[in-house]
DNA sequence: CTGTTAGCGCCTTCAC
DNA sequence: GTGAAGGCGCTAACAG
């Protein structure tokens, strides 16, 4: 490995020079300058940022920490993300929780060990809250993004999910639909939490009654068994003729269940579902959804993230940005009576 | 910062004694292993990455490079190759050059300065050369993915572009249609130059003309203007009645376009296109793909660079996985005559 | 303008 | 079993 020894041996200078040269810090003579960097290149040098960091105790790597990879919400969050770190010269590193507790906790060790500047993170739900503990009591800042954790205050990009549930639940109603049923995320995870209790406050608004049993808690991630949907379809109430669906992975399943049972959305169910299904303007789409600013998400998320870097962990108070979502209505739901 | 000094004082052990707790390496009698370890959870202690690496020379951690974070056969890509990481205990970290050389070439800058162990890229296209041929220089281990370079000798795992080409072409003729165009990544991208050449024996095998102006190189990644895609649509052959997409974020454009000219799939133009348009089973999903094992890139591709980086680099040939891809017949393609 | 010294946190080598 | 010395590659602080 060639090192700044290297370089100042065959320049004739000292490694201070050398580094010198590199950082741009400190007055060089033009020609030493010149001829140090003839020499680099000759060496083909990279400087070894392990090295620099153990010095300068900074990495310049910040990392985006999310739950699901395949998600098209998180990949297009993480476009965003991507787009501001590099506005400001930070290095961006991905990592992919998947809705796992565990995972997320090896990330959280990756990223204590490798000294990250700072975390873009989606928690996995309430109990990510020892690991963010563990950020907060190791000096490494955080901005949550799309969940909350009771117990932890910070800076936070969240969708306004109660709005979106009465939306749903309000278009619903509109097209005639009286008995709705709602397949969620997790109680664990804020953003389900928020979903359910909007959807039970629209049903109160729009007179609609809500039924335990037409609430299903799972996860937001996608399952490879579908017999937990599926079970649940054949138990809802069977005078049920929508269900909203918590993001657009359970639309997905519940479709995908459906079909095996040889029924069709949205002649015999209508659906609806937080979140686009896929990343890129689907063609012919077909589902009614809450659009949420994915995009968004991410851009400010990792530009408040900058922020609370550069001004100092202590600078201000926190800040909470709550990004309104859209409804998009398409062909899924049938309109009744 | 704590540091295995801290641990050594409040142990009253060296810090060699605590490093070998940490690593378990040499004998430690059992008395001091433990006190080491509560003050070292006391402390909450932990090591630093930077500094481990450094000694080292090696930091356990592996880099995927792709091109669009956004296209789902990436991301299902990206599960495979963390699945098959954190197998063999290594940690993954993500990068995305968006289709852009200069992104490619920050994010290799990053994995040379930062030291990783190596790196599962897939390449922005041919002119991606020079920055594989750095990494060869510095002897950081890669595993190309989906794309080959012309002159850079590797591991490698590719799809059968040709032959999915030709399945395509079979299939559209199988239908009546007698003139097919062709819109595509840039030539400069091996997996585009494969896709034309198997388009072209298949015209020929079919006894379909090929037509210049029916086929447009554009790039894959995905784009705001849709202007050079309407062009196109506006001046290829008006006898055309099916359009092979290079990539599912292609044939996504092309169906957008269509539909702002008033055109639908399959009754206006028929379409098919390789790669999944969602991550996900799509729900009713509608267009005609050649689909391949995004997963299996990913998984056999990192399998490989683990390899190689556990045998040393000069272990054995080089090899060479050609993953079969597979016809999934939907509804975007009419039947003619 | 340039060089010397010291140390970031850790591990290898060699003592004891 | 355990410890002391030295060095991984780099830069801050101080000299000159």
């Amino acid at each position: 490995m060639v090192t700044i020894y290297d370089i100042a041996a065959k320049a004739n200078v000292s490694a201070m020079t050398v580094s010198r040269v590199i950082n741009n810090t400190g007055r060089i003579s033009e020609k030493t300058r010149t001829k140090v960097k003839r020499v680099m290149e000759e060496l083909n040098y990279v400087p070894n940022q392990m090295a620099r960091s153990l010095v300068l105790q900074q990495t310049n790597l910040l990392f985006l920490l999310i739950t699901d990879i395949t998600n098209p919400f998180y990949t297009t969050l993480a476009r965003g993300a991507e787009d501001a770190a590099r506005k400001h010269g930070f290095r961006l590193l991905f990592g992919n929780s998947d809705e796992d507790l565990d995972k997320e906790n090896e990330y959280l060790d990756t990223i204590l060990k490798t000294r990250t500047d700072g975390v873009l993170v989606a928690p996995t739900g309430d109990a990510s809250l020892p690991h963010l503990e563990m950020l907060r009591k190791h000096g490494v800042p955080f901005v949550l993004i799309d969940r909350e954790v009771p117990g932890v205050e910070s800076d936070i990009v969240l969708g306004d999910g109660k709005e979106g549930a009465r939306q749903l639940v309000g278009h619903l109603a509109e097209r005639g639909h009286r008995r709705i049923a709602l397949i969620n995320g997790s109680p664990h995870v804020s953003s389900a939490r928020q979903r359910l209790e909007g959807f039970r406050e629209a049903l109160k608004l729009n007179d609609l009654a809500y039924s335990e049993n037409n609430v299903l808690e799972t996860s937001f991630g996608p399952r490879n068994d579908l017999s937990e949907v599926g079970a649940w379809l054949d138990r809802i109430d069977p005078d049920t003729t929508a269900i909203i669906a918590g993001n657009n992975f359970l639309a997905v399943e519940v479709m995908r269940s459906l079909a095996a049972r040889g029924r069709k959305a949205p002649d015999d169910m209508s659906i609806v579902c937080f979140d686009e299904l896929a990343s890129y303007a689907e063609v012919d789409p077909f589902v009614t959804v809450i659009s949420q600013q994915a995009y968004q998400f991410g851009y400010l998320g990792m530009q408040m993230l900058i922020d609370r870097i550069k001004e100092g962990e202590a600078a201000g108070p926190w800040k909470k940005i709550v990004l309104p979502s859209e409804l998009i209505v398409r062909r899924s739901v049938k309109t009744l009576g």
